[in-house]
DNA sequence: AAACTACACAACCGCTTTAGT
DNA sequence: AACTAAAGCGGTTGTGTAGTT
């Protein structure tokens, strides 16, 4: 073992390259190969350690790297991938041609995970995010809302549906946290492993499964990366590039236990957008919560106008902060 | 126009894994 | 089996640039 000192040693350039390195590291490499990268500088005349000229080369220079502006599709595929293989970003990438690994990683870390965590969803789990920072925060921005209605004004100038968006995901994120240790709400989530289909008694299942049904425009575009339930989310994953995910996903599943399913490694994030043939699915999975007219959302809806001032909502999460037992319903 | 800020991306660092002896 | 060098990998940092004040 022990870490390459190449990197260490004195006078060795660091940093940009420049056109003129670039061209002696490519015009070696397509006359020798690489080889040995450690004495690859050398031969080509590059004052650059052999780590540096590999990655250079990985990363930038190597002809079949594709380069410029990620696509929807690329972006679902990494999403769908990170929420099986985790930070594996070399892995993604074997299902990405013409992607780097470092490019990949660079997307997610600017791009992806703040929309993610933007939508109230955790980008290391995928499920709705259950931090009390987050809930508080949701929570202060209501706060501001209600102030300025009261005035017949609004401080922040939070649209409505903005405003609308938070209190729903407040709500879910609340519940997940109350309900973490709660089988029974575990039985009724839309995802179930055990393939059974379970109707559910709760009202509040969608929101926990991690359904919003106010987005903005850019929220729905990402939001119907999830719209599948999880299942489904497996299946895109094991269909995307020959990918095949089988053994990971549905053999653990079908033999796991009620018990034991917050240890598979896989995310619980089910529908949050109307894309067809998807949303009639959810809302069909909710039958049990429905009225004959309304649907649980616009019930719910009503409940969050009914009971949207902040101190409501603060009292709610102080509770929700103290209180060691989740409540049942 | 200048200063500041936020963002994207290239490159580096250091740990782990793999392959060769 | 033990050791070493090289390569792989993921986290972090540095830098250039576009947007905003």
């Amino acid at each position: 073992m022990g870490r390459s000192p190449c990197c260490d040693e004195i006078g060795v350039k660091k940093g940009p390259w420049t056109e003129e390195e670039d061209e002696k590291l490519i015009d070696y490499i397509n006359k020798h190969g690489h080889g040995n990268w450690g004495s690859l500088s050398k031969r080509a005349g590059l004052n650059r350690c052999g780590k540096s000229c590999r990655l250079r080369w990985t990363n930038y220079l190597r002809p079949d790297i594709k380069r410029g502006k990620f696509t929807d599709e690329e972006e679902r595929i990494i999403i769908n991938l990170h929420s099986v293989l985790g930070n594996k970003w070399s892995k993604i990438a074997t299902h990405l041609p013409g992607r780097t690994d470092n490019e990949i990683k660079n997307f997610w870390n600017t791009n992806i995970r703040k929309k993610l965590l933007k939508m109230g969803i955790d980008p290391e789990t995928h499920k709705p995010r259950t931090d009390y920072n987050h809930l508080m925060s949701l929570s202060n921005l209501l706060g501001m809302s209600n102030i300025g209605t009261a005035f017949g004004n609004n401080p922040l100038g939070l649209h409505q549906d903005i405003t609308h968006l938070a209190k729903i995901q407040l709500l879910q994120n609340m519940l997940q946290i109350m309900n973490t240790n709660n089988s029974f709400v575990n039985m009724s989530n839309p995802y179930n492993p055990l393939g059974n289909n379970i109707p559910s008694l709760n009202p509040f299942n969608m929101f926990l499964s991690g359904t919003n049904t106010i987005q903005t425009k850019e929220e729905y575009a990402m939001s119907s990366l999830y719209s599948n339930g999880q299942s489904e989310l497996s299946q895109q994953a094991v269909s995307i590039g020959g990918l095949n995910l089988q053994e990971i996903d549905y053999s653990k599943m079908k033999s796991i236990s009620c018990e034991n399913r917050e240890e598979i490694p896989l995310p619980s994030l089910v529908a949050s957008s109307p894309r067809k043939g998807t949303f009639k699915q959810i809302e069909s999975g909710c039958d049990k919560a429905q009225t004959s007219n309304n649907t649980i959302f616009d019930d719910w809806e009503k409940f969050l106008d009914d009971e949207s001032n902040g101190s409501y909502w603060k009292e709610l999460l102080d509770l929700t902060s103290t209180s060691a037992s989740p409540i049942s319903w």
